[in-house]
DNA sequence: GCAGAATGCGAGTAGTCGCTCGTATTTTTC
DNA sequence: GAAAAATACGAGCGACTACTCGCATTCTGC
């Protein structure tokens, strides 16, 4: 028998008993990939850079992650299920009949701040580089936003077209998407302001479909 | 006497004495890049790829360029050219006392055309993993945009205080740019309701700044 | 306490990248 | 027509990449 053909438990992949250490392990390789990616982008982290970071050799990354396509999907899910635990779906509802100022302010703000604290975020989001494995992964991250808008939608303008209600679902995340970075980038000093702006650009281009006022 | 010290023409900084056949050269390059950033990206694009795509050596692709990113300056260079030849500034002071939505018809359109014949041209703008001497190169492309802006506050809304008005330009290209690329991702059907959605955000936004109505 | 699974290592593999070098050919200059 | 400059080639260099393999160590179930 070739030692090859037994030897070797043909590559997990599955959880199939993972102990402690190696979620802890996982999670320390997701926070060491979360600061290169915000640092360099995706395209340009290594793999070993990756793991020096998270303080363990490549052999064990690949131990946990197929691949480096693999490490950005998990990422990815890891943000979404912080984003929705930052400011549950629950609220949005109640959020959306508010006054659209008011609106903007609870739904804005927070997203804010969680970009604030987790720049690979939205460098995992922007990079084109990504390959489309990676891309399908941020996919669920862009619904995330459009189902938020869509809710509004559906409170506020119930009678709008579905495909101009998509549309406006879409164009309202790409505007925000843009600002948000812009936001991002500008100095602590410009920060509030540039908020505000994107408050108002997001605002003035909601406004004429759903109101300005309480529903 | 090394020959190495004196037998090569320790590369050349300037065009000495270009032949049209090096001129030739040169524009055929920056085609086959344009081209190959267009689908892949500066930083997936290889330098052989793009010596390939011209019908030339990598030698001879590096007899014009110093490196990689001396082409992108390059063809960022022959992109502002391009750009301002297709609806110079001349115009500009005229278009800025048209009616708002008359106004943004007239400036959006032809950049919308420009983008849709020179794919590379976004993807240069978009890639974030482009170095730092390619970055600069950017610039002057972000300042043409910004200058038409200012042009429009100038006409228009003279009274604005500098940082607002600042603010206001730079807010105004990142929602441009952003439903731009949007446009562009668009298939060709839905393209002509993305345009619109495009003049209804960027007018809705500057609209409280600058007034509706001609000037 | 022991078999086997999970975790850990890091030198090593194959491949790609940007770029160079020696040399050959074409064009310009005189 | 000959010297010199510009253009052209393409194998190949060194650096870097994602990823592997054989093997050591630690933990878990029984």
């Amino acid at each position: 028998m070739d030692s090859r053909t037994e030897g070797r438990p043909e590559r997990r992949q599955d959880h199939r008993k993972r102990q402690v250490r190696g979620e802890l392990r996982i999670a320390q390789i997701l926070d060491a990939a979360a600061d290169c990616f915000g640092e360099v982008g995706f395209t340009a982290t290594s793999t070993n850079a990756i793991a020096a970071r998270a303080g363990i050799s490549p052999g064990s990354l690949y131990q946990f992650f197929a691949n480096k396509d693999d490490i950005a999907r998990a990422l990815a899910k890891r943000y979404i299920r912080l984003l929705e635990a930052a400011h549950g779906e629950a609220f949005a509802d109640e959020v959306a009949r508010l006054p659209l100022t008011e609106m903007l302010d609870r739904i804005v703000d927070p997203i804010v701040s969680f970009n604030l604290a987790n720049p690979g975020f939205q460098a995992l989001l922007a990079d084109p580089g990504v390959p489309s494995q990676v891309s399908e992964a941020k996919k669920p991250l862009h619904a995330v936003m459009l189902v938020r808008i869509d809710v509004i939608f559906g409170v506020r303008a119930p009678q709008l077209a579905p495909d101009r209600r998509r549309r406006g679902a879409e164009v309202a995340v790409g505007i925000f998407a843009a600002l948000l970075r812009m936001v991002l980038a500008a100095g602590p000093g410009e920060r509030p302001a540039m908020v505000a702006e994107l408050k108002r650009a997001v605002g003035g281009y909601l406004g004429p479909l759903v109101g300005d006022g309480a529903v």
